[in-house]
RNA sequence: GGUGGCUUAGCUCAGUUGGUUAGAGCAACGGAAUCAUAAUCCGUGGGUCCGGGGUUCGAGUCCCUGAGCCACUACCA
């Protein structure tokens, strides 16, 4: 077979929190075809790296009184960590932040000079917040219709325009009227690579994702702004003082950028891997970031000269229990809690077991983990390796002999399951994978309880003795097959046959007529205590994880006087009547009582009320407030409420004694 | 509402381009075994393949339609 030449790479994870389970889907289905491969005697290259730039890190960074750099620096201490003790094996782990990546971006920018271009965007400013405002965060009038308090780029009746012809704009956030203020920004020019992209996405990604992507390809393919003004955190783009990359450019590179530190430090060239014909690239990403990986990031590796990914592996998210994962139920678990209370290889299996080659969610169901790994992994493999070293070792002075003739058949049909095993791995089918190990297992199993070695030991041990060599000799055939799930344990293995590390070709070499060394444990049962801890662990745990930070406090808007406060008519209302409206996610229609009048007003609360509690209650509305058409009928008013949105939303009360159609002041 | 995806045994999942009587593991039940850190083996039961229509000699598989769930997206004045 000739040897290929492979780069790997996975999605890099953001520097602004833990890795979790959910990410592990990925990073061990990675590590597990990298380890295949290499096993199969290829150069194969598996390079990650920390994402480390754009705002959320700044702001976190502001937030606990560190640098950004200091903040990525925890961060990338505990992400390693965290992949060592589950084994998974990186050729390179880098960081974004690193100089090569400051370099290749600034050498792929400039190749990329052709498709670039500076074009001045005048944009809303708020000099109380001192940033730039990107459309959703300016809300005024629409320019052609009057519509009222629309998105800077459109509104509601369809009209598009820019957010600086919007009349009396706003800062979404602070409230206070934005300036504008023109500054450059790179475009990237997607155009052109229509034609590229339209033969290069269906043979390069999944049926499934090229289907989606499609429907890209058949709009409109917008130049893409890759720049930021400053303040941001991230790589100032050479030439123009106060512009910077955009975290989606160089976070990419990163995977160039890893790869170029790797080659440096063995003394490689990385276009090796990124400017040559005999390499091939795959990258391992999550549903949620094909449209950078499969649009943009090919367009751009071609526009500046690189190879384009062979292809772009993607799978699905992790569900626990059947649902997303929760920090309320426990089971939003970090790779530390799950290492806190079990070893790395009982997830490796578990994943193994449920991974295919599709964009298909996982479940990861709790009580289903347990008894996957205890009778598949302990009953049935481990316990191979068990019934027959022990006995060959106690009794048998350790000594295998030859396989005797009612064991090469069995021995054989393991052996032959090599090359079936191999393009599982290789098509990511490692579910179908440990389907046929399985079935080895049990074959082992069945013909070792047909010979009773434990009965002819007494009358024959050299008959138990060959039996107990074809089995040891089927389970070394396992343990190979085993090993890009199982590094660890597969260790073990090589020990106890007193073998060098395994390739995958070691599964056709039979051991015969010599010593093996003392069984160790393998493996020990899940004990449902390990998951309850778990469980329990992770509902205590910080609240620090996924998205963004935590609550968010808003800054005191700007003071008005009692006379402006006294404009806005705030009135207590009973609701009469509450519906939800069908083709709307977030919507309720409420009639409400104002005393002696009723208003309709859509409130967006569907999804943290139902609205039959919500019928006869009090609650507080703008009266006063300009009536907004929507696509579900006039909204005359607005109903008060605290909260993120979505389901955390909490509606005013009056106390008790109010009555409809009061005025508050 | 739009787009894409999913729905097969109690649970987790296989089911090639339509082709005998729809499969596996776990769980359940019955039995055997006692070498193995309670681990094995044999057997049994268990299904409206989400519902409805259609194409076909033949549909889990193809087409239409409905429902439920998931993701992205729109609606929160």
């Amino acid at each position: 077979m000739t040897q290929r030449k492979i780069l790997v790479t996975s999605a890099l994870p953001y520097a602004n929190g833990s890795i979790h389970i959910g990410h592990l889907v990925e990073y061990l289905q990675t590590d597990i075809w990298v380890r295949f491969q290499k096993m199969r005697g290829h150069e194969c290259r598996y390079v990650c790296a920390d994402d480390t730039h754009g705002t959320p890190i700044m702001i976190r960074a502001r937030q606990e009184g560190i640098t950004p750099e200091a903040l990525i620096a925890n961060s990338y201490a505990e992400h390693t960590q965290d992949f060592a003790d589950f084994e998974i094996a990186f050729d390179n782990y880098s960081s974004t932040n690193s100089e090569h990546n400051r370099v290749l971006c600034n050498e792929i920018s400039a190749a990329m000079a052709d498709h670039t271009e500076w074009l001045p965007v005048e944009q809303a400013y708020c000099d109380t917040c001192s940033m730039f405002l990107p459309d959703r965060f300016v809300r005024g009038t629409c320019p052609a219709c009057g519509l009222q308090d629309q998105y800077g780029d459109s509104c509601d009746n369809g009209d598009t325009y820019q957010p600086t012809e919007l009349l009396d704009p706003a800062c979404a956030t602070c409230g206070t009227a934005p300036s504008r203020k023109s500054a450059d920004h790179l475009f990237f020019k997607l155009e052109p690579f229509r034609a590229f992209l339209q033969e290069w996405v269906p043979g390069h990604t999944q049926q499934e994702i090229a289907n989606k992507l499609q429907e890209w390809l058949d709009g409109e393919l917008r130049p893409w702004d890759i720049s930021r003004p400053e303040p941001y955190f991230g790589f100032e783009i050479p030439g123009h003082p106060g512009q910077y990359f955009y975290v989606w450019v160089d976070a990419p590179i990163g995977y160039i950028g890893a790869t170029r530190e790797w080659a440096e430090r063995e003394g490689r060239d990385y276009k090796e891997f990124w400017q040559s014909e005999d390499a091939e690239i795959y990258h391992f990403i999550g549903k949620d970031i094909v449209y950078f990986h499969t649009l943009f990031w090919p367009a751009m590796l071609k526009g500046a000269g690189y190879s384009t990914p062979s292809s772009v592996f993607v799978h699905g998210f992790l569900t626990v229990n059947g649902e997303k994962m929760s920090k309320s139920k426990g089971t939003f678990i970090s790779a530390r809690t799950y290492l806190d209370n079990l070893g790395p290889m009982y997830l490796r299996y578990y994943y193994a077991c449920k991974l295919g080659g599709g964009v298909e969610d996982i479940d990861m169901n709790l009580d289903d983990f347990i008894k996957r790994v205890n009778s598949d992994l302990i009953g049935k493999i481990t316990n191979v390796a068990s019934r027959g070293a022990q006995m060959l070792y106690k009794r048998l002075d350790g000594q295998l002999g030859s396989i005797p003739k009612n064991g090469t058949q069995l021995l054989r049909d393991a052996q032959c399951r090599a090359e079936t095993i191999a393009a599982h791995y290789e098509a990511r089918e490692y579910s179908k994978a440990i389907v046929q190990i399985r079935e080895i297992a049990e074959s082992a199993n069945r013909y070792f309880d047909e010979q009773q070695p434990w009965v002819t030991i007494k009358s024959d041990p050299e008959a138990a003795r060959g039996v107990m060599t074809t089995v040891l000799n089927v389970f070394r055939t396992i343990a190979i097959y085993l090993k890009p799930v199982l590094p660890g344990y597969v260790e073990k293995v090589e020990a106890l046959f007193i073998e060098e590390p395994y390739s995958w070709d070691s599964a056709q070499q039979t051991l015969e007529n010599r010593a093996i060394a003392a069984y160790t444990h393998l493996a020990s049962r899940i004990e449902h205590k390990a998951i309850e801890a778990i469980i329990e662990a992770s509902r205590q745990a910080p609240l620090e994880p996924e998205p963004e930070p935590e609550v968010k406090i808003e800054p005191i808007a700007d003071e008005v006087s009692f006379d402006e406060f006294m404009k806005v008519d705030l009135r207590v209302a009973k609701i009469v009547k509450a519906e939800a409206i069908e083709k709307a996610n977030k919507l309720l229609r409420l009639t409400v009582d104002l005393g002696g009048e009723e208003r309709q007003i859509i409130a967006g609360i569907k999804q943290a009320y139902k609205p039959e509690d919500l019928v006869g209650r009090l609650t507080v509305v703008v009266a006063n407030l300009a009536p907004r058409t929507m696509k579900f009928g006039v909204s005359e008013g607005m109903v008060l409420a605290a909260g993120e949105g979505g389901a955390e939303l909490m509606i005013l009360s009056p106390d008790d004694g109010a009555k409809p159609g009061q005025r508050i002041s």
